[in-house]
DNA sequence: GTGAAAGCGCTAACAA
DNA sequence: TTGTTAGCGCTTTCAC
């Protein structure tokens, strides 16, 4: 634990201290020249140097020069800790994601970091690993370390968020709604990007679908889910759901279980269960879409180079993140929440859909 | 800027101030119950809170009792900000890396955040975007902002590096050394995979290789090319370079041209420009491995679904994230820097790979 | 075992 | 314009 770093002089600044100063051994920033330091070396007060690091008031072209050159000397730069703790803001933000390998939160995670960047805040970043209840914690946690926070909770139960909702502001949700709040919401509208997918495939002729379904509890699931339902019931469609999961391998696996549906289209979680997929059925034997036709989720970078390329729908991953950003910002500002966006996905229609084959390919070998 | 909330009591504690207290608008956390205000409910002094909040020092029972009912009811919790500066230690690690799109990088990102969460630090991720000047500032701002540092940093020249270091311990370096100095180091051998690569490609028969060649400023792609070189020169076989880049595009769009070399294999720089490669060569009509062979490095998720699956080198991404942090712990911990490693990739025999060609398949169409 | 008080490094109101 | 001083919210000696 201990440093071992006991020196660097016992009592720089401060003599009007009645009894010897105490000084801490572990140095928290590396850099380890002070304020006082400085103003002792520039002789004047903190208040001065404080003046002149932040370009604040005007202050003598002479004790700014003075100050500027003590600064250099001792290679100054100003405690973040010290001044978030006097000014009250931390300029960082949090985000809270369920997965960081999940594509989808990755290039938010960018765009967050950009758009927060340029304007000269921190990102900081904590994985939730899906478990509801260790990520209130660390939502709370992470916040109180920041200015806002931008928080994608698929999982946690629509009342428990809402509770945890006031500790947390300002904060902007992604993918999730907390009806009748004013928290900004900004989410995906995955049941119009399926409906496009199912009027494309039945516009193929497509009449029987089999589903390759994510995780169970996420809500970008079950929204999928639910609009593949209402879409069989209103239009008249065989639909077939079959558990699968959300990477490469959970497509895979299942690829000849779909094949067994006798479904003449696979309608895929995301991108990545179809890349699977569609890597199973090429060893299977079975041509795309000649055979069987198979849509993704997302446009994930390399969805167009599979073969053949990926028919799916396409989402602004880092859009996301940049207007997650510009939310947070406003409410930082103290500017009203603002409308919820939904953003619409669309549709890419490449080479991964085709017509429903003529003869039933599967049922009889 | 103002939030409008100016009340929460005007004067609470400091009840000797002469004069009234003044109170800042903004609240940093969220939460805004303070150690002061659970110590007036509780009927103890400051200390006794820390006391009891810490679980340090033996606190009467009793005391605890009415310290953790006060808390509870004002449902308090430390500022953390407050105890960074007085403790003189955030709790929080800092990762910097030139650009957050590539999978190694989110990878290691992955391994750290987990890593550093399981020992209750956090994780503050900054993007240089390749920008060397704009990095050492960043590098030295995070590090303020938190308890260390690892730096992912391919194009810094050393000299800089090299300077920089001292101000940012704890510090562990990525894919980067400096000589003689005592900053720990994680790297990925690139060049012994190379020679994996193409021991396995000169065992199949190749004797004319082409390489995808990725950023030119990249230390991992100069390592690669070093190697490549070297090999060529010992082994006597006949290598091309063709520039490209790092991602699926650069691949896809350099396909054409690749095979116009008559390199009868092609050293992808990673996996995304084999990918890239892969679908433009399919695109083109030329199978894999029949006509030509390709390789890709990094074994990416995806990369053995690719069709056919993908000859690839295999590095520890997540691994490197999760040793960084330890060495970054023991280095917090004042340990010694202990020795360098260098992973070493392991080779990864797919399908994407395979024995000569008989004849010239590209000169005569 | 508990409280008083100094201190972490900085900012800002106020007075000079 | 500049310095003095109180304060941000917490920890930690030191004395009781």
């Amino acid at each position: 634990m201990s440093v071992g770093t006991g020196g660097r002089g016992l009592d720089d600044g401060d003599q009007q201290s009645p009894r010897p100063t105490r000084r801490r051994g572990g140095r928290p920033g590396g850099g380890r020249a002070t304020i006082s330091r400085v103003a002792d070396v520039a002789g004047v007060s903190r208040a001065t140097v404080s003046r002149v690091m932040n370009g604040t008031s005007t202050v003598a072209p002479e004790l700014v020069a003075r100050v500027r050159a003590a600064a250099e000397a001792l290679d100054y730069e100003p405690s973040p800790v010290a001044r978030s703790l006097a000014l009250g803001r931390t300029s960082t933000v949090s985000l809270i994601v369920p997965d960081l390998a999940n594509p989808m939160f990755q290039d938010v995670l960018r765009g967050l970091s950009a758009a927060a960047g340029e304007a000269g805040h921190r990102l900081l970043v904590a994985e939730s690993n899906e478990n509801v209840e260790e990520e209130s914690i660390l939502a709370v946690e992470a916040r109180r370390r920041s200015d806002g926070l931008v928080l994608a909770s698929p999982r946690a139960p629509e009342a428990e968020l809402r509770a945890l909702s006031e500790r947390l502001t300002p904060l902007v949700l992604l993918n999730r709604e907390i009806p009748g709040s004013n928290v900004p919401s900004l989410s995906v509208d995955y049941a119009a990007g399926i409906r496009e997918i199912v009027a494309h495939l039945l516009g193929y002729g497509h009449r029987h679908l089999v589903y390759l379904a994510g995780p169970d509890a996420s809500t970008s699931n079950q929204d999928r889910v639910a609009a593949l339902r209402a879409a069989a019931a209103a239009d008249g469609f065989k639909l077939t759901e079959l558990p699968c999961g959300a990477m490469f391998e959970d497509g895979h696996a299942v690829a000849r279980a779909a094949l067994d549906t006798g479904a003449t289209a696979i309608v895929a979680y995301n991108d990545m269960v179809a890349f699977g997929t569609l890597s199973g059925l090429h060893e299977l034997g079975v041509s795309v879409p000649r055979d069987i036709s198979i849509t993704g989720f997302d446009d994930i970078p390399f969805a167009r180079y599979t073969t053949p390329p990926l028919t799916t729908a396409s989402i602004p991953r880092n859009e996301l993140g940049r207007q997650a950003w510009g939310r947070l910002w406003a409410l930082m500002n103290g500017e009203p929440a603002g409308h919820n966006v939904r953003f619409q996905p669309r549709l890419l229609v490449r080479d991964s859909t085709g017509p429903v084959p003529e003869a039933g390919r599967q049922e009889e070998p």
